[in-house]
DNA sequence: ATTAGCACTCACTTTAATCGAGTGCTAATT
DNA sequence: AATTAGCACTCGATTAAAGTGAGTGCTAAT
């Protein structure tokens, strides 16, 4: 059942209102407020059947009302109007990103940053660990007698480099010579799957060089347990103090407390496999502690591979227009850089 | 002017149990719970006289007193026995530290980590950019036909990397050559002295790369200016939450807010260059907003060079004994392991 | 020198009174 | 039939007043 033209222009108003007042809003100022052509009498009855709809809630019965998740729904899948950011700000956005363009993990954490000064909500940047890393390069570098540094490059431009304490003395060449074989034998290969089999069959084709190569390979399974660690970034987190939703310590702290469950959060921003930008709105997230925030989260992709998660969250009382278009332009141009440099 | 023995008995007896209770005290409860041998009103006469000596503070006439910063002073260098941790808990933490010890970086943000968990405070890692960073091996590695990673190795252990998008092709062969020449000019040069002047010299010197040469070392500049940016890593912030001085909403927001005013926390962490382990209490940090605050903290080193700062940070009513002797066992252990890898 | 006794202080808590934005219903109006 | 004005009622929020109790300083007794 859709509602009537009036109905959408009255709960389109009180949507805009909560989100700029975060007060329940009552048929009086509504009327007053905005020009709606009818009467604060004709707004309370068109709000109690809103409200029988479940578009709208009420905390006691002589109070505002409130906006429903399911307003909210209504509102960013049809209501609302995104707005197109202006030329200029789009280039500086551009040119902010390109500046800090060096590594893919920096990338995302820059552009959290920048998307939490926009928003002024907090923003989550999430690089995706997959299991499917596949060695690009690897390259053994000498430090000194003892040591080397262990440079892996993956294909999705992930690097990770350990050091590593060799007991035997190498000089270059024969470095790179190891270097060479191992590339050799694991480019191309998914990480995970360098197994004692693996292992194995390189030492074979290397006698010489088996113990150091054994450490090597090794020390490649410690690392790759680093890499799939969830790797997230925060930026803005005290935003959360500027809504009053939630000014109060308990609130606010279990707020700050969630951002810190790695795994959930994880979970919130990889939740289903959908193309562009998603808005998942209160009770519409799985979790608890999650369901008086709203999220805005966008997926990043090289080769149709998901690379990382960009999101902004902050209470269900979001400003989702202004929210969702800066994303969009985020998106854009994170998804440009990315093509032209993988 | 020295405290009598009674004196300094009763303001340890006012310190732990403020400590404990962040509750004024006042002589009825002291005599009560400690075994002081005299009765509250003798208790409430030297009480009044440490006030004036200005040991203790009074919220206002009719309440119990708080130690002022002057009292905790005397109790970090006089009064706190310093607890020795149980020979079990050292091996765990000396597990748990070689558990994680692949990156420098890494081993104080794992240390800080755990530094959090110890003592139920928020602590800082800090890695010191100091600008004598020298370089100790630069590594040109192929990535693919139009990119290669430049990994640039300091001679603290930091390691730094790249992607560089150079215009040509070149094979790894001519990377190895290029390698070997930049290390040969660069090696053991302060980073910061990579001028034009030096651009030039090595350009003159291998003339057929000079293009490459000049992006490589162009590149590395920018680098630079990151490698000196701070970088400041955070561990159980949320538990400011647990201290009743912090639990309005204020003030949480604005230690969480001070948090991220890196350049502050960074001369927080860096003041007087002391040895060891550096307790500064309240109004002794110059910083209105750390001025609520203590914290305890550590300098690491590798050859004389500072190379960060491990520390912990809480409110002025601070469990000394427990964080200062956590914070000793810490100190030696990751002293040790600097000490062998490096 | 120490301590018991006592009047006094003052933040904090509890209770009561008041306020006002908002509601639902009814009757009048368009 | 739809809209609106009018009005009694609800209930959280604010303000005011009264009561509570841990603590203090002073005095006089030990």
């Amino acid at each position: 059942m859709t509602l009537s033209e009036r109905k959408l222009k009255i709960l389109r108003a009180i949507i805009t209102d909560y989100i700029e007042t975060a007060e329940p809003v009552g048929s009086r100022t509504l009327s007053r407020k905005y020009d709606l052509g009818v009467s604060a009498a004709t707004i309370r009855n068109e709000m109690a059947e809103l409200e029988e709809e479940g578009y709208l809630k009420q905390l006691h019965t002589s109070s505002g009302r409130v906006p429903s998740d399911k307003a909210y729904r209504l509102y960013v899948d049809k209501l609302m109007e995104s707005r197109i950011l202006a030329k200029i700000q789009r280039e500086s956005l551009r040119d902010n990103l390109m500046q800090k363009f060096h590594e893919v993990q920096n990338l995302l954490e820059h552009s959290a940053e920048y998307l939490s000064q926009l928003t002024d909500y907090t923003s989550i940047a999430m690089a995706e660990k997959t299991k499917e890393n596949r060695i690009k390069h690897l390259q053994l570098v000498p430090v000194d007698e003892e040591r080397i540094l262990v440079v892996l490059i993956m294909d999705t431009g992930l690097v990770k480099n350990t050091l590593l304490r060799i007991g035997e003395k190498l000089d270059p060449r024969e470095l790179q010579k190891i270097t060479n074989l191992l590339n050799h034998h694991l480019q191309g290969m998914e990480i995970r799957k360098v197994s004692q089999l693996v292992i194995e069959n390189i030492q074979r084709e290397f006698y010489e060089y088996r113990r150091t190569i054994e450490m090597i390979l090794l020390h490649l399974q410690e690392v790759v347990k680093e890499v799939e660690q969830i790797d997230v970034f925060f930026s803005g987190t005290t935003n959360i103090f500027n809504f009053p939703e939630f000014n109060d310590i308990v609130k606010a702290r279990s707020f700050l407390a969630m951002l810190e469950e790695k795994e959930l959060i994880k979970n919130l921003l990889t939740l289903p496999d959908q193309e562009g930008l998603r808005v998942s709105i209160g009770r519409e997230n799985l979790y608890d502690i999650a369901q008086e925030c709203s999220l805005v989260t966008t997926t990043y992709k090289i080769d149709n591979r998901t690379i990382g998660h960009l999101s902004v969250i902050g209470p269900t009382r979001m400003d989702y227009t202004k929210v969702v278009s800066i994303m969009i332009q985020l998106n854009k141009q994170l998804n440009d850089l990315l093509r032209d440099n993988y």
